[in-house]
Order: structure tokens, then sequence, then C-alpha cells
DNA sequence: AATGAATGAGCGTTCATTCAT
DNA sequence: AATGAATGAACGCTCATTCAT
């Protein structure tokens, strides 16, 4: 806050596009690999505009991790309304295992996910933020709901829905990351669809309705 | 070829030294943040004492992956013989589930998963040698046979021994990373016991004979 | 381009001072000895503004020849209006065959010589700008007028005064440049006086009018 | 001398094949680019072995020079008896031209002009050895030899027989130089006849017979 | 606010030389 | 005598950061 009448001279117009060239060179190589001179040449500024908006290249870092995890955060909770409620309970589990393991698989999300990694330790505020990691609450919540409403209809037999979703994308995309070395190597459509059937298969049969239809 | 025995000079206590250094000093670092210089004096070794024998810091690198690498998958083999057979299922599994845990969230095991994910993408070597992570051929195995063990007497209904078990494992060690930060934020012992707790779980409800059997 | 009038900002006091630095650098240790430290240090200057105005060292060596042949090049074509038309042929050529000596012995010349030939082979670039080496086009000119006006006068005969004017010259450097081991060891006045003597001598020979003048 | 007796356990073959593969290596890449690895791994020998022979790299350097020139006075020798004394003074200045050219641009007798002139003023030792360069005693007096008998048989005038075949020796292999950008572009058969020819040319014209004519 | 020139520290690597075998 | 491992000092170059405009 260098301007404290509030009328900040800094363009907005910069920050982001400084903020967008960070992004993407900080995920493409890595902290300690980008330098602030390729960042500020990327994003067409001068290097001192980059330390006026940021400070220094560790808090520039930060707020490409937390602009990036929340675009991340936000753009597959539009996932939720595709989970297909008509759908019987495995299709609209492999379906929906589908496509979470691609958005989960996305280059860039991968990418963050490898450098978020790769940076936890040495910067202790990554910490603080990074605590839910992929399966963000929209997602587990939208997954959970499908557990509720399918145990509802006598479907699935579900103790604990939050669980049971959380469990579910965890070995999803746990799969997808090992098969895919971590995004690195892209996965073909029939690999993610393997994954999602076998986890669903799994799934199904731990909440399979028991016994009690004996009657 | 001047010695026809092959005995090479180069000492190694020196190799090994410089191994261990360079192992503490890119686990705790990481790759660029790294220097020879900190891991030659780290080794209590000239400079190119290192380059002598591993050529540059990518060979060492590489040199100290794969080592690393060795050491983590021969160590948990360990594991196979401490799945205690006599043991109900569930208690089997908890048990098996805990150990399991403690093992790939060892410091020293999440320094390695984290530094290699983090150079994944830049260093096309460790794709080959990583394909298949922290789950190896020997812990799926013995977690394998356990399946099968307790479906040949009835406890449970396994259609794929090998299946569950990398799906057991694999959840179990998604859950332990994602709660422990990747490992750089230690469990609790009463956390390790929950993971493995709910893991089983599943699994048990999963594998559950099923009851037509009775007719 | 920030500055659309081409205003380049970096200082062109420390160009100068860098490019002068190297050059005496470069000329008194050679390529190789000579250490872009030890030029900085020389200029007064930062390592990296080095980097910044020349790019490599490579590149400063090349800038760095070509403007010591600018300055070759330039410096003698003064010896141009040095040679006295009024003087007899012989006069003449031994005054200008010593300034000539003096001007391609000069410590410098004899330096930037040295370095040239030293690196020829491993700079592609230096080749194309070293065609012509020592004898620049304006001193043959300026001989070969010298000729061309005895022979009008009918002092000298001469067929292709171009040819030797470079003749001339050539021969007379090559017997400076090897009794001065290449500039290294200085000559005295009285062995400078002495080599354009001979080399007078022989072309006031090869050039005398052909006897039929007789009749 | 480390062995008074004169039983001197180093081995003469490896003395050789050091010096042949320094001599190689100095040639191509000059003096601080050679490695001392690179001539102990190219005479296929240990470095100490180097050392041994030759104490250190600049004694090393020296001994390759010396070695070198004295293989470059010796060979150019045998041209001695190639000048042709029944050819008449033309043809016989011009072959004998094209056989010095030849010889003096080789590309190891090149690479050897370079390299000392490179390090003259870096070693002086290489003065003491070097005040005559490339016109070997031998060589000069053949060409003398040449002038003298041509003055005899009255088909040329020649005051100085040694002076004459210094100065085409000189001018011939000036031209030589220049135009081969110091042996390191190599000149076609025809440049090398025209070198000759026009050098020949004047000191055919210098040393003519002089009008005794009169009578 | 914004620029790019300039800095000093540090990097990976290579070198001539010596040591231990 | 001969080896190659080992050393410490340098090298060319790049970096995060600050300065002057």
């Amino acid at each position: 806050m260098p301007t404290p009448t509030g009328t900040d001279r800094r363009s907005p117009a910069k920050h982001q596009a400084i903020l967008h060239a960070a992004t993407e060179v900080f995920l493409r190589e890595g902290y300690s690999r980008a330098s602030v001179d390729q960042i500020a040449a990327t994003a067409e500024v001068g290097k001192q505009t980059v330390y006026g908006h940021f400070g220094n290249k560790q808090k520039l870092f930060l707020a490409v991790i937390e602009e990036a995890q929340r675009a991340v955060g936000v753009g597959p909770e539009g996932l939720t309304t595709l989970i297909d409620d008509n759908a019987d309970a495995r299709t609209g589990l492999e379906a929906a295992g589908e496509r979470l393991l691609k958005a989960t698989l996305a280059p860039d999300v991968s990418a963050l996910h490898r450098l978020t990694i790769a940076e936890l330790a040495h910067h202790p505020e990554l910490q603080r933020s990074w605590r839910d990691e992929s399966a963000s609450e929209a997602i587990i919540e939208a997954v959970a709901q499908f557990f509720t409403e399918r145990a509802r209809r006598g479907e699935l037999e579900v103790a604990d829905a939050r669980l049971s979703a959380r469990q579910f994308i965890m070995l999803l995309s746990a799969e997808g990351q090992v098969r895919s070395l971590r995004g690195v190597h892209p996965l073909s459509d029939e690999e993610i669809r393997e994954i999602s059937r076998t986890t669903t298969d799994l799934f199904l049969r731990a909440h399979r309705p028991s016994g009690p239809a004996a009657a």
C-alpha cells in the first residue's frame, strides 16, 4: 500500500499480466529455475515493475499459487452439476469419475500440484493454504450428495456419505496421478475409463445394500 | 583399462560419502537449491572429487534417486513378514495399514517422494524409473496374499487380489499423503490409526462374503 | 521498445570503458588467458555490466577486434599524405617505407596482429573480417599512386602499379615482422631504415626504366 | 636427469607418445585451450607420466615447439635438391616458389606458425628459438645458390645473392600467408601458381642484366 | 509508477598440479 | 616409473535485487 489515499497508480492490467506470466513460468520451470527476468520478459514489463507489484520472488510465487489454487478450486465446481442424477449408480459414478480424472490431470492442474508439493517444505505459507489439496469441499460435497441420494433410493447403503465421497475421489485421483506420472504423461481415454471403472466397482461393492433383502 | 582386475582406485568410501551427502542435501533443499559446493562440503570432499565420481550434478542427482529408491524399496519388504496371518481380517489389515503408513510417511521417504515429483518433468530419466512409485511389487504382493488367504478361509470374497491390494495401498497412502501435507507435517499415531481404520472399513465391506452362500 | 527515440540508457561511457579495458587485456593476455573478471575490474565495472553490453566473452572479443581494426585501418591513412611527391623516387620510397614500418610495428598494432592470427582458427567470424589483413586498401592505393606518378615522370617503369604497391608493402612488413619477432622485440631506427632501404633497392631495380632511352 | 647412472627408467616410447600427442593438441587448440588431461588421454598415458617426463605444461609446450621446429626445419631441406638447375631462370624460380609455398602452407606448418606467434609474447624462451622463423638457413642458401649460378651464367645480375634469396622467400611466403588466412584457408594450385609467378616476375625484372648493352 | 542498467554473490564446471598407491 | 584420484583456485555465466532516471 504505497499510496495511502487508495488511488493506486499501479496498473491493474500489469499486475494481472505479471501474475499470468509468473504462473506460466513457475508452472513450467519450478520455483528455483524460474527467473524474475524471464517472468518480466514474458509479461512484457520491466523488472522493477515486478518488484513494485509483488516485493520479491517469493511473494510473487505465493501470489501465483494462491491465484492458481483459486482458479483450480473454482473451475471444477462446474463439475457439480455434471453428476447425472438420473443415471443408475454405476453409470453415474463412472461418468463422474472420468470427469474428475480429466480435470485433475489437466496439464495446468498437474503442474500446479507438482509445484506446490515441491515447494511445500520451503515455503511454510503454502502449508496453510494447502491443507485440502485437490479434493475441494465443493467436489466432495457433490459426490457425497450423489451417495446420499442413491442411499435414499435404496440403490446403495451409505453410512457416512462425506467419508465415502472423499475416499472415492482420493482413490480415483491417486490412481490417476500414479498412472500418469503425476500428470507428466497424459492418459488415454481408455486408461481413464478403466481407472474410473475399477474404482467404481470397489465402491459399488462396498456400498451395496446388505442382505436384509433376503425377505 | 590399466588394471585388468577392475580394481577402481576411486575410494568407495568417498563414493558413498558423496552419495550420502548428496542425498541429504537434495532431499532437504531440492534439486536447484542444492549446490555441488554444499554437497562436496557435506561429504568433506573436494568438488572435483564429486565430478570425478559422478560426472555432473544431474547424474549425481539420478544416482541419488536410484539409490534412495532401492533403499526405500528394500526396506519395506521387511513389512512382508509383518502381516500377521493369524489375526482376523480386520485386525490384520488395520495393523498392516498402520505399518505401511508409517513407512511411507517416514521423513526420508516423503522427502524423496516430493523431490521426485518436483523433478519428474525436468529429468526424463526419472520417468523411466518411477513408473511404479511407492507401491512396490513386493508390498502389493504381500497384501494380495493376505487377501487371497482370507478368501480361501471364507472370511473375504476377493475377485482380483492384486487389484484389491493395490487399491488398498493406494487409498491408504493417498490419505496419509494428503493429511500429512505430503509428509511435511508428521501425523500422530491416532491419525494414522484412524486412516488405517477407515480404509480397512471400506475394503472389508467391499469384500465381505455375499450372503446368498447360506442357502 | 520503450523509448521510441532509440535512446539507449546503457551508458556509452561504460560501453567504451569496457571496450577499452577488453582491448588492453585481450591484447596483453590473449583470448583464453584474459578473464572477463579481469576485464570488468580493469574497466571498473561489474561483471554483469560487461555481459549486459556484449553478451558473452566471444562477442566482446569480436567487438574488440572490430574496433581495433577500424582504429588501425583509419590511423595509417594519415600516411597517405605523408608520401612526399617532390622527393626523388628513392628518397620518397624509403621514407614511406620507414613510416609504414613504424606504423605496422607499433606495439598495439603488432599485438592485435598476433592476437588475431592466434584466434583465426577458432573464431570463424574473424576470418570474414580479416581477409585483407594489414595492407589496407588506402595504403596500397597511396603507394600505387606514387608508383604511377613516378612512371608518368619517367623515373620508373611500372606495369601494374597496384600489384607493385602491394608487393612493396608486403615485403617491407614481412621483413619488419620477422626481424622484430612479430613486434615483440622493437626495432631500432637503424634497423627500420635498413629494411626500408633494401626493400626500396629491390623495387627501384625492378622498375628502373629499361634501356631504350639510350637513343 | 633423475637417475644419475644414466639408466633412465622413463620409457622413451611414452616420451615420444606424449610429445606427439601434445603436438597434436597444442597445434589444434592453442596453448591455453589445450589441457594436460586431454594430452595425457590422447597419448594414452597417465597424467603424472606427463609431469614426470616434462615437469609442467609450459615445459611440455616448449619441448613441443622445439621438436616441431626441428621437424619443419628438416623437412623442407629436401627442397634443396628440388631446384632444377637446368631450367631457365623463370621456370626454375617459379617451380621453386610453388614448392616453397606448398611446404610453408602445409596445415601443420601453418598451425605451428600461428601457435608460436600467439605465444611469443608469453614464453620468452620461444623468442630465442624463433629468430629466423620460416626462412631456414638451408632454404635461403639453396635459393641463393640458384641466384649465384644464374648470375654466373649471365642470365641474372645479382649483387647480394643471399639478400635476394631472403627477399624472394619472404615476399613469396608473405603473400601465401595473407591469401590463405595464415594457413586456415587452403589455397588452390592456381592461386599458388599465381603467387609464385608474380613474385618471380618481380625478381626477374629486378635482377635482369642491365644494359651493358651499350657496347 | 515504471524502466532497464548495474551490482555482488553465487552457480556448475574445468584446470594445472600434487598425493597416495 | 607410472597411475588416476584428489585438491583448490579459477573460469564463464546467471541470479535476485537495487539504483538512477
